[in-house]
DNA sequence: TGTTAAGCGGAGGGAGCCTCCGTATCTTCA
DNA sequence: TGAAGATACGGAGGCTCCCTCCGCTTAACA
């Protein structure tokens, strides 16, 4: 610490290869079991031991978190793909579905980043802050195409996003929050706006999810 | 079950004592310690043996389930009380700033209703059913009093709420929804406006023209 | 007050958690 | 290339918690 060490060694490539192949036991393991599956089973998957398990990622936490941080990655590197998109509204609208997909096939798995959420703020802050980015990036090129609105962050349009797919696993979820996109998507559209707003006693205007209460 | 009993026995005063106090030390124990926490620390908190605990609630999640029901229940009096309330607008905005009490004072809870909505698609149905009612209440009072909008569902207001709160555990999560969650509500009221907007790019929102295919 | 169904507690077998350390393997340097 | 030393590996084992099972206790009913 101290005495910095200017020649470090390479890491084992023992090492690296099971730290790679317990993340990727792990997230099938969660996705599959949820996320008290057991680590034993992990271990078991990634054909190591259990304490190389422990080594790599010393708490149940540390290893959802790991899982997680791979996946933000990802939804990220897509971003940078769609900016290369022709219709950059589409390309925002591709990018929500395919977070929707993300949280489908990860019924367990959406559960465990619930509670690492919850452990580590740092996370929470570094993953908001990376999808922020990765949204911003796609919203400002479809505002500076003229062809969405200015006046909604980043910021909001994730939150809501998530908090949307929050909800999942009731029955028609997924469709469900694919409509909402759209609508969303929509709103968020430059155009001669001013929608007509149903006056209190009026019938409704939308002809779609008409509230029963 | 086909045999009707039709001389049902009274149900047992310590069995009915017991369960409660199950459901209360529950609600303390996850609040505190998170949905992982030892179910023997639930029964010895309630003061029952483990074998009361379990014939009560057979699993974990029935547990949490129950739990969950009771909070669920107490929102939904807490709606009732505020129709009486003068200010209907008021009387919403109250009851969205009491839903984010409610779940800043239960960090591990939530986490644990996280995990209970899951598996139970039952209970996510219900206790939507539940609140949007309790919302929708509230809401329809508002529209009919002239001083809200008609086009929003409790649906979306409730899938709002819960997205908003999802995030928490941020640093000013809590700040944070209270502000989003007033100008939630400023946005619902019946107003003359159109509030100048404008964000990011410096191009002004242009409200007109470019219809939108 | 006696009968009996219902409820109670906690012992105990099993599963998973996590630590610890002797062994195996990789990197470095001569 | 081979030896030395650092680094990582595996899994036995101690521990905690889960959950079932059953003999004892108690409340409801007659």
């Amino acid at each position: 610490m101290d005495d910095h060490a200017d020649h470090t060694r390479k890491p084992r490539a023992d090492a690296v290869r099971n730290r790679e192949r317990v993340l990727e036991a792990a997230k099938v393991v969660f996705s599959a079991g949820g996320p008290e599956a057991s680590l034993e089973a992990v271990a078991k998957r990634a054909g190591v031991g259990i304490g190389t398990l422990y080594r790599h990622f010393p708490t149940r936490e540390d290893l959802f978190e790991a899982v997680y941080r791979r996946e933000v990655e990802q939804l990220s590197e897509l971003a940078e793909q769609l900016k290369n998109a022709r219709d950059p509204v589409d390309a925002l609208r591709r990018w929500l579905r395919s977070n929707v997909e993300f949280v489908a096939t990860k019924k367990g798995m959406s559960a465990a980043l619930a509670l690492t959420f919850q452990s580590s703020s740092e996370l929470a802050a570094y993953s908001m802050d990376r999808l922020t980015k990765a949204i911003g990036s796609l919203l400002d090129r479809a505002v500076a195409a003229g062809q969405m609105r200015g006046d909604i962050s980043p910021e909001d349009l994730l939150r809501a996003l998530v908090g949307m797919c929050y909800m999942h696993d009731q029955p028609g979820w997924q469709s469900s929050v694919l409509r909402m996109l759209d609508v969303f998507v929509d709103g968020l559209r430059m155009q001669p706006v001013m929608k007509a707003r149903v006056r209190s006693t009026g019938k409704p205007a939308k002809p779609a999810a008409k509230p029963k209460r």
